[in-house]
DNA sequence: ACTCAGAATGAACGATCATTCATTCCCATA
DNA sequence: TATGGGAATGAATGATCGTTCATTCTGAGT
């Protein structure tokens, strides 16, 4: 047996390190019996860590939603920024890879998403967080979308109505991929989302 | 203050009448936070009442969630058997009517059905109860999509992929309805839904 | 080497909650 | 009207869990 070592860390590495704790349980025990047991045991860490970094579990768990839905908008964000000079088909390319990409499309993301979602109708506070990322999003997809429809002069095509529905595909595809794995695959999920793209211009 | 009667009722009626109390509370207040008290009080009974009937809180989630799922799924059924006679494009139009319309649209019954899938990842009991369902549910879809593809003569079409998509989005637009009923209308999610079917057809 | 601010620990506490079951009460039947 | 089977009740129980805080320990600064 090891011998464990107390040891001090920077604060900012302690919360981190009790966030990636949190996602791991609730992707392997689910939102509503995870415990502050199981979190600080899962971060190797002892009981009271918890509440010196974070005060209280309700607000361990509202900064792990926080954390999620930064990375998954975050990077969405980002890409959207980066290929800024990119061709349109590229942007909406590199955009899907992402969303339905090895990072994003992990188990415990998922798991920790949907988790959210599932108490968001009753939880202000996610509700809050979770939809103040979704309308950011929301913004940087239509404004793409309008730019492409604008190119290939597409007429009757609108970039709002286009924007809700493709979030609506990856957030349903992401729930199969995450409930019933075995009825689709990731590449079954990217060809559909494509193919969705591909049909809306 | 009306004097309460103790009241005996047929197991099967008091059974109906808890499951849907235990619906009410995990749309009011998150399936992670649900009591037996909550439950029992919001049925107008007594504490003890439900371990009479369910055995355990457990196996009272369990059934709601059956409920709750075998009212989808069994209305989709009911409606795809109902139409037989009826054209092709008639069939499809009144399942999207059912999807988006007032019985599954509630807040609540997307509250729980939302709830489940948040917690399927960690619970296999949900999982199997969803997974099945849904699973009857996109046969069904697939062999109207079939059909559609054989009459309208479209040959490139894969009627599973559609099928896929097509669910897909349907629970895309539920959540987003869940979450973010500013953002979304109905007749919105409607119109989305049906642009769907039409561009894949 | 010494010191001490504050990071880390975990036993203990109190609150909450699922479950039990002795008791009460209803009503179909005779 | 009388009665027994079983439906319904809710106080009590025991287990679980979040939170507290007295104590221990670390390591940067001197």
């Amino acid at each position: 047996m090891p011998k464990k070592k107390r040891q001090i860390l920077p604060k900012e590495q302690r919360r981190q390190q009790l966030i990636e704790a949190t996602i791991r349980c609730i992707a392997r025990d689910g939102l509503g019996s995870i415990t502050m047991h199981m979190v600080t045991q899962e971060a190797g860490l002892s009981l009271g860590i918890a509440n010196l970094h974070f005060k209280t579990k309700d607000n361990l768990l509202k900064e792990t939603l926080r954390s999620v839905a930064e990375e998954y908008h975050g990077g969405q964000i980002a890409i959207m920024e980066g290929h800024r000079t990119a061709g349109l088909a590229d942007r909406l390319a590199s955009l899907l890879a992402f969303q339905l990409g090895r990072g994003v499309t992990q188990r415990q993301k998922m798991a920790v998403w949907f988790a959210y979602y599932g108490e968001a109708g009753a939880r202000p506070v996610y509700q809050k967080i979770v939809s103040a990322s979704d309308r950011m999003a929301a913004l940087t997809l239509e404004s793409l979308f309008t730019d492409i429809i604008e190119e290939g002069q597409y007429k009757d095509a609108n970039p709002a109505e286009i924007a809700m529905g493709y979030s609506a595909l990856i957030d349903g595809l992401h729930l199969a991929l995450l409930v019933t794995p075995r009825e689709i695959s990731k590449r079954q999920a990217k060809a559909i989302a494509r193919n969705f793209l591909h049909r809306a211009f």
